[in-house]
DNA sequence: TGGTTGGCTAAGCGCTTGCTTAGCTTCACG
DNA sequence: CGTGAAGCTAAGCAAGCGCTTAGCCAACCA
């Protein structure tokens, strides 16, 4: 099995500042949402005045935008690097390992990528919505190939692809650190999925 | 197997005007969010005049604090109420099915239940927090009973708790009336909640 | 060396926020 | 009929919001 995680970094937010501030946001918009976070709490944590921020980016929607279509990216690409074996079985067991495990490593990015979406505006979803699609897609093709080959039995394709994606986002809404290893969690997810859809 | 949702209303509060502020600010809340709902938006839907809103409730948390007593006992009798069945497995799968159509047939009540905890105060989260215990103790005791029954194959007690509980609590995050029905929903939930556990 | 640029701050603008005040109307009840 | 409570509105207050303006300073370079 592939590494079940990598290290998300930022590193290609250019200069530091921008860099602070955009993890920073991250931070404050998991902690307690868009909305509840103001600029000039953004700019504090960085370390900088509230106007600061606005030499860097235009507008905290925006930084919201960055961050979200960031995640997202970063999201899509485990589960690609994610997509191998031999058997559905297998691959599908990667996939959800991988995704689960992403969702608590990165538990305060994966919060704003799946919570904050009210707040982006509506070409800004739509550019992440484009994104979110690709991820149903990539697990919705392994549930397919399963059935195909008569490994899995799925009543309900697309409301069975759901369900194993919500297993996984919805561990950014609980996952704190103290509760457990994400690679293990990965483990037990990928095993309560895989028995989910097994003929 | 028993009804699987209810209708949940506000009959009980009284009178009508604040019953139509409260219903207001569940749709309201379910919508954008309690930081992005504003009194004045609240008090408009009910047809009042913002100053209105406090004749009935002292605050705008206190309106998201009687939502969310309500809609987590009401969540946890639908459990308490659907734990019917001679086997282990039969009452599991009562218990998702009902639990999960819950979360679709109410999803913007459960919505303010399952997401906007965060804005509630200290005080009134540790009360919520009570239920929230009890919902889960409720559906780790069914799992345990068939652990020692021989009719579960659980490696993880708390994480597959949690699991399924995630499994039903997703729900309110993308759910809208046009993706299906909830009994429905619940029965595919039921299925594949029962087949990550059976032995 | 003088001028330009990038990165920053102090101050504050216009607006919206949750909530309060003062006062009006309706109606049950002695 | 008189009175007080219940339910409401118009007006507005203090605070905080996202964002802008004006200007400072260090680094770079013709």
């Amino acid at each position: 099995m592939s590494a079940v995680t990598s290290p998300l970094v930022w590193e290609h937010v250019q200069p530091a500042a921008a860099r602070r501030l955009l993890t920073g946001a991250v931070d404050a918009f998991a902690e307690r949402g868009y909305q509840a976070t103001t600029t000039r709490d953004i700019a504090s944590r960085a370390g900088m005045s509230p106007a600061a921020l606005y030499v860097h980016y235009p507008s905290k929607e925006r930084l919201l935008f960055e961050i979200s279509l960031y995640g997202h990216n970063a999201a899509l690409e485990v589960l690609r690097s994610a997509d191998v074996g031999s058997t559905p079985a297998d691959r599908l067991r990667s996939l959800v390992a991988a995704f689960t495990a992403w969702h608590a490593e990165h538990h305060t990015i994966a919060r704003v990528v799946q919570y904050e979406l009210a707040a982006l505006t509506p070409e800004h979803l739509a550019e992440v919505a484009v994104i979110r699609r690709a991820i149903s897609t990539q697990i919705e093709q392994v549930l397919a190939d399963g059935v195909r080959d008569g490994s899995f039995a799925v009543s309900d394709l697309p409301g069975t692809t759901l369900a194993v994606l919500s297993l996984s986002i919805d561990v950014a809404r609980w996952y704190t650190p103290h509760r457990g290893d994400p690679a293990a969690l990965g483990q037990l997810y990928a095993d309560l999925a895989h028995r989910m859809v097994q003929a």
